[in-house]
DNA sequence: CTGAAAGCGCTTACAG
DNA sequence: CTGAAAGCGCTTACAG
C-alpha cells in the first residue's frame, strides 16, 4: 500500500510527529534527523496524503473554477491561466461547467464548495438578487462580473468599444448595428450601455438586434436581420456570433470588409483564423484569470474583514479584415426578412442604402 | 461554523453514529428515527464533508481528468462530456492542462492521482516505454491511445480515413497531401497508416508534410508547401491546421473546394463556421469521454483483475464545403517554396497540374 | 528539539 | 436497530 507517516517514522525510529515536522515544517527539527527523515521518505516513496492533511488543516489546496461553457472560446484561456497560476501555488483546479443554465450555478457551487478553498465564478448568469449567496459558501471572486461586497475582476469595455466605434467612423459609417447577448447577461449591459453612449458621442445611428445566445449559430441567425437593418458595420456580443455572421455574409456573397464590416469581441483564437481574419475588441481574459487566483489565494490566508478589491481590466480594439471603408452605396437584399422589419424596407426588393 | 454530525446527534439526542447510518445507509435505521435525523439535518443545513469522507471510505468522489491543451477545439467537448457524465453519478472533475508539454504528462498524474480516485488520460503524449508508470498511480483508463493492459477508448480512424480517400477519388483527385501531426503522436500514425492503405488501394498518389503542431499557425504554415506540391486535395491532421490552411489558402486567392480541396479531421465545431465549411472526419470525443467516465468508474467498484476493456469507437466522414471536384487544370506557384521540394518542381515558376 | 495525545469529520466493524 | 470505539493519515498545541 501507500507509505504513510508512520512507516517512515518506523522506519527511522522516531516519531510521527517529528516525521510529519521534518517533511511539512523542516525548520523546526534538528538539522540531522531531518536529512534522514528526508531521505528515507524519498526512497520510500512517500507522498503526502493531501485527503488528510486537508482535514487536519482544514484546507484543500483546490480551488473551484465554473464556467457557463468551455466549448466557447471565450473561456479555455481563462481556465488555462486559472490553471497555470494556481498550479505555480500548489493548488489544483476542480472546473465546473453549467453549460449556460444560470439556475444550475448555485447548485454546482455549492457542491464544490465543500470540496475547495474557494471558487472562482467566471461569468455569471445568476439573476443579480442571488449573487449574495455565493458568498456565503466559500471565500469566491467573480470574474466579468461585479459583485457587491465581493471581490470581482471586471472587464472595463467602454475603452474597447469606443475605440471600435471610432474606428468605423473614421472609415465612414454612420449607421451601426449590435447583436445583443444573452438577455440577462452583465457583460451584455455594459456592453451596450458603452456602445450606446459612443454612439451618441459621434452621432451615428445604432441599431439594436437580439438577443442572441453566444453562438455561431445564433450569428448565422442574425446575418439575414443584419442586412435588412441597411447597417454598414456590426458589433457582435462575441466572436462567436460575429463568426457566425460572417460565414453567413459570405453564403450570401457579401465580401466582408468591403460590402459590410464586422466586428467581435473577445479576440479569442478564432479571430485570426477565420477568413476574412475578424476585428474584435481584445478582452484579456486570461490575465483576469490569473488576477483572480491571485486574489482569492491571498483572500484565504488574509483576515476576512479587508475590504474587497475590484479589478478592472482595460479591453482594446485590434484591427484585422473584417474592417473596411464603408461602402459608397450598397446593395441590401430583403427578400425574405423584409416584413420582420415592418414597412420601414420595402420587402421583395433591392434597395441602395447611402 | 459548518454543521457536522456531531451537531445533528446532539440536535436528536441520538449516537453519532445512528445520524452517519440515517444520512448515508438509511436501510440500517429504524424510520422513525432515520425520518427525524433526515428532518433536522435539512433543517440545519447540513452537507456531508466529503473530505472526512474521503479519508474515512478511501475514496474521493473525484476524478482526475488531464488533456493536452483545453484550446484545441476537439478537447472541449470530451471534456464537458466527461462532467456531464461523472456528475450524473455524483462525481466532480479534477481537470489538469498539460501545455501539449509529453514530459509534464506523469508528473501531473502524479499529484492528481492523490486527490482522485482515478484518472483519465486523454491522447498522452507520453512515449510508449513510459506510459505504464501511469497504471501504477492509479486507476486510469486512457482515450485516443491505446496502452497495453490498461483500459483504452481508441478512435478507429480508418473507416472515416477510407470514406475521405473514397470521397476524393469519386471527385477526381489523384495527388493528396497529407499534413502530419506531432511527430510522436499515436494518433498521428494510425491516421498516416489508414491513409496509406486507403491511398494504396485506390492508386493515389500520398505526398505527405510536417510534422506539424495542433494548431492553426502550423497550417498557415503548411499552406505554402501544400501549393508547391502539386496535391489537389489535402487532408489534415486535425480541423486546426485545415482551418489555418484554409484561411492561407483564401489570401492566395485559392478558393477552398474549388481550386483546392481541404478535409479536416475531429469534426469540431468550428468545421461548420469555417468558409467554406470544412469537411471532415467526425471523431465521437464526447463519446469517448462518456465512456471513459463508465469504464472507470466500473473499474473503481470492481474487483482489479479483470480484462482491461479496448473500446474502439468508429469516425465517418462528414462531408461540406471544401471539398469538391479536382480542378481539371491548376495552376501551382512555387516562387518561394519550390526549392524546398528540391528539383521535383520548376522553381520560380508557373506550371499546370494533370 | 522531540514525543504523546487530541482532533479534523466521517464510516464501519463489533457488541449488545 | 443502536451505541461505543477504532480508524482513515495527517497537523499541531502542549509538555518536557
Amino acid at each position: 500500500m501507500r507509505v504513510t507517516l508512520a512507516d517512515i517514522a518506523k522506519a527511522c525510529e522516531t516519531s510521527l510527529s517529528t516525521v510529519s515536522r521534518a517533511l511539512s515544517d523542516p525548520d523546526k527539527v534538528n538539522p540531522q534527523t531531518r536529512e534522514r527523515i528526508q531521505r528515507v521518505a524519498r526512497e520510500m516513496g512517500y507522498m503526502t496524503n493531501p485527503i488528510a492533511r486537508a482535514l487536519a488543516v482544514g484546507r484543500t489546496g483546490v480551488i473551484g473554477l465554473i464556467v457557463p461553457d468551455i466549448a466557447n472560446p471565450f473561456f479555455p484561456p481563462i481556465i488555462k491561466a486559472v490553471q497555470a497560476r494556481a498550479g505555480r501555488k500548489d493548488t489544483a483546479v476542480l472546473l465546473a461547467d453549467t453549460d449556460e443554465h444560470a439556475a444550475d450555478e448555485l447548485e454546482r457551487a455549492r457542491v464544490l464548495s465543500k470540496q475547495v478553498d474557494g471558487l472562482i465564478m467566471v461569468s455569471p448568469r445568476t439573476p443579480e438578487d442571488r449573487l449574495a449567496e455565493f458568498v456565503q459558501l466559500a471565500p469566491v471572486v467573480f470574474v466579468n462580473r461585479q459583485v457587491e461586497g465581493a471581490p470581482s475582476i471586471i472587464i472595463d469595455n467602454s475603452d474597447g468599444i469606443t475605440q471600435a466605434v471610432q474606428h468605423l467612423v473614421a472609415l465612414g459609417h454612420r449607421r451601426i448595428c449590435y447583436l445583443n447577448g444573452p438577455r440577462r447577461s452583465w457583460s451584455n449591459d455594459r456592453r451596450r450601455a458603452a456602445l450606446k453612449e459612443a454612439c451618441a458621442k459621434y452621432s451615428v445611428e445604432l441599431i439594436e438586434l437580439g438577443p442572441f445566445e453566444p453562438q455561431v449559430q445564433a450569428g448565422v441567425h442574425a446575418a439575414d436581420l443584419v442586412q435588412a437593418s441597411g447597417a454598414t458595420a456590426v458589433i457582435a456580443y462575441d466572436d462567436q456570433i460575429a463568426l457566425g455572421l460572417m460565414a453567413r455574409l459570405a453564403e450570401h456573397r457579401l465580401q466582408v470588409g468591403r460590402d459590410i464590416s464586422v466586428i467581435g469581441i473577445d479576440d479569442s483564437p478564432m479571430s485570426d483564423v477565420a477568413y476574412p481574419t475578424l476585428t474584435s475588441i481584445h478582452v484579456p481574459g486570461a490575465e483576469a484569470g490569473a488576477v483572480a487566483v491571485d486574489i482569492l489565494l491571498a483572500q484565504l490566508d488574509a483576515d476576512d474583514a479587508d475590504p474587497a478589491p475590484v479589478v478592472q481590466l482595460e479591453t482594446r480594439l485590434v484591427i484585422r479584415g473584417s474592417t473596411g471603408p464603408a461602402p459608397t452605396q450598397r446593395l441590401v437584399t430583403t427578400e425574405s426578412i423584409g416584413p420582420l422589419l415592418g414597412g420601414e424596407i420595402p420587402s421583395r426588393a433591392t434597395r441602395r442604402t447611402d
